[in-house]
RNA sequence: GGCGACAUAGCCAAGUGGUAAGGCAGAGGACUGCAAAUCCUUUAUCCCCGGUUCGAAUCCGGGUGUCGCCUCCA
């Protein structure tokens, strides 16, 4: 049983899906008026791995996330680049889906975007304000959050005490200071959009709950973001759409912990935002996604040079354990297993529920990233002993590793790139050098190789090589 | 001020009642012509003080410290 820690009830929770076997999943996709950094790097990967492990359980996952394309964000960013939104939309969605491919994020099902969900947003706010649970104003339209007794629920708050430590701001045309709007009157020189209450733009809360139940259904199973999100943004959506269905937006509310900098929040004022477009000229991005994975999604984390430099070490260790399986498997044969061998496919498979029994824990990525290690040193010490290893042993092992990637998607095979020829010829050349004990130009034949990133290794079972960490694409 | 999170070895980090996973770094050893890879050994008064319990890192109370949200920040 999938249990989720649920920011509404803050408990963890038995995942119950809507729908038997199908789970709708949300989350809050980047404003796209710069590159990303990489705390949302840390929520998209967390959702990523989260909607793979789910299929990976067997349910029929459709997984949404939005861009926001039309805000004040954008709108500056427009007017600072001196072009459209329209083209600051596109030009960082495109950015955006090639840093998240870069980071093995796979494509949501759907990447609704604001902009083009125009109609379905009128609908919801005609909706609310013929519940009287919005009105308009001169153009604008509120929501009233009075009329919805739950306000504050999410984030653990009533209006009272919102109030009391909100810096708000007095707009007399509000019936309560909180209201906040779900249409904004045009603006000279905005975007906007005919309406019944006249031509503007959605406001931001609004599009996702539109967008949500537009693909979603009225009641989704996994809403989330980054924890930031919970007020207001998340917090206006339940009022929003609770308002307008009175059904549970959405049973479980998932919040990824924040990212800060060396031990520093990120900001732009700080200097200190880092982009996964920078990080990506010096870092692999699958060292980034490893990294982001080792810690628990809700504990916060911090980020810095060493602690990316612990994390290479340590995949590199994984992607070491699948080329020596990979590599051995190429040469050896099948044949009985004698007990030594029934214990390591016992212990492969109680690793397989041991990695089940950590994720389906609140999503405990920690702890299944460790019963990889403890399978690796099994294989390892298995890989050492000096009697033939067998190909239906080695195997069903490399399989498991294979398996668990398609949920983690950091572990990188490698391949070799037409370089065969010329490194056999070196290795053969090298091997006589040995043969006569000239150890100096077996050695400078090794460096050589190594110069150009080719690790040369001998081994009791003859020599093998590979390309070094960071030097196979 | 209100709401909330976190505090586990040099570093990172799991672990919600039965005397502490995993990784990185360090030290020693095995293997190797030397390496590489790998294996073995080695490092914890679980922030402090009370309480509950046969038994607590884990539950309760009180401290201390760090941080977040309450500003259309992931």
């Amino acid at each position: 049983m999938i249990k989720l820690y649920n920011t509404l009830s803050r408990k963890k929770e038995p995942l119950k899906p809507v729908k038997e076997g199908k789970i709708g999943i949300y989350a809050c996709g980047p404003t796209v008026y710069d590159y990303f950094h990489i705390g949302n790097a840390r929520v998209f990967i967390t959702f990523d791995v989260l909607r793979r492990y789910l299929a990976y359980r067997g349910y029929d996952v459709t997984f949404v996330q939005n861009y926001t394309d039309v805000d004040d964000k954008m709108i500056k960013r427009a007017a600072e680049l001196k072009i459209s939104v329209d083209e600051v939309a596109e030009r960082f969605i495109s950015a955006y889906e090639e840093d998240t491919a870069a980071l093995g994020i796979l494509p949501a099902d759907y990447h609704p975007r604001a902009t083009r969900h125009i109609p379905q947003i009128i609908a919801l706010i005609q909706r609310l304000i013929d519940k009287k649970m919005a009105y308009e104003v001169e153009g604008d339209v509120y929501f009233r959050v009075e009329a919805f007794p739950g306000y504050g629920k999410l984030s653990g708050q009533n209006l009272e005490e919102i109030m009391s430590g909100a810096r708000v701001e007095i707009d007399e045309r509000k019936k309560h200071p909180m209201d906040f709007a779900l249409w904004k009157k045009e603006k000279p020189g905005e975007p906007s959009w005919e309406s019944p209450w006249g031509r503007g733009r959605p406001g931001w809360h609004i599009e996702c709950s539109a967008m949500s139940m537009h693909y979603l259904g009225e009641t989704l199973d996994i809403h989330g973001g980054g924890q930031d999100l919970i007020f207001p943004h998340h917090e206006n959506e339940i009022a929003q759409s609770e308002g307008a269905t009175a059904k549970p937006f959405s049973r479980h509310w998932v919040h990824v912990g924040y990212l800060n900098i060396d031990r520093e929040k990120m900001s732009k004022s700080l200097g200190n935002v880092l982009t996964v477009r920078q990080l990506r000229e010096t870092v692999d991005p699958m060292v980034i996604r490893f990294f982001m994975l080792s810690a628990h999604y809700r504990t916060p984390i911090n980020f810095s040079g060493e602690y990316l430099e612990q994390a290479s070490r340590a995949l590199e260790r994984l992607n070491m354990t699948v080329y020596n399986l990979k590599e051995r498997l190429e040469k050896v044969q099948e044949g009985l297993p004698d007990n030594e061998e029934k214990e390591l496919l016992g212990f492969l498979q109680s690793s397989r529920e041991k990695f089940i029994e950590a994720m389906d824990d609140d999503f405990n990525t920690a702890g299944a990233i460790a019963v990889l290690f403890e399978l690796g040193r099994e294989v390892n010490i298995y890989l050492n002993r000096p009697e033939g290893q067998k190909a239906n042993i080695l195997r069903p092992v490399l399989d498991f590793y294979r398996e668990i990637n398609d949920v983690f998607g950091f572990i990188k095979e490698q391949g070799r790139s037409g370089l065969e020829a010329e490194v056999e010829a070196l290795i053969a050349q090298r091997e006589e050098a040995r043969a006569r004990k000239d150890w100096s130009t077996a050695d400078a034949i090794r460096d050589r190789l190594k110069d150009r990133g080719i690790i040369l290794e001998d081994t009791p079972q003859g020599v093998r090589w590979r390309m070094a960490p960071g030097k196979d694409g």
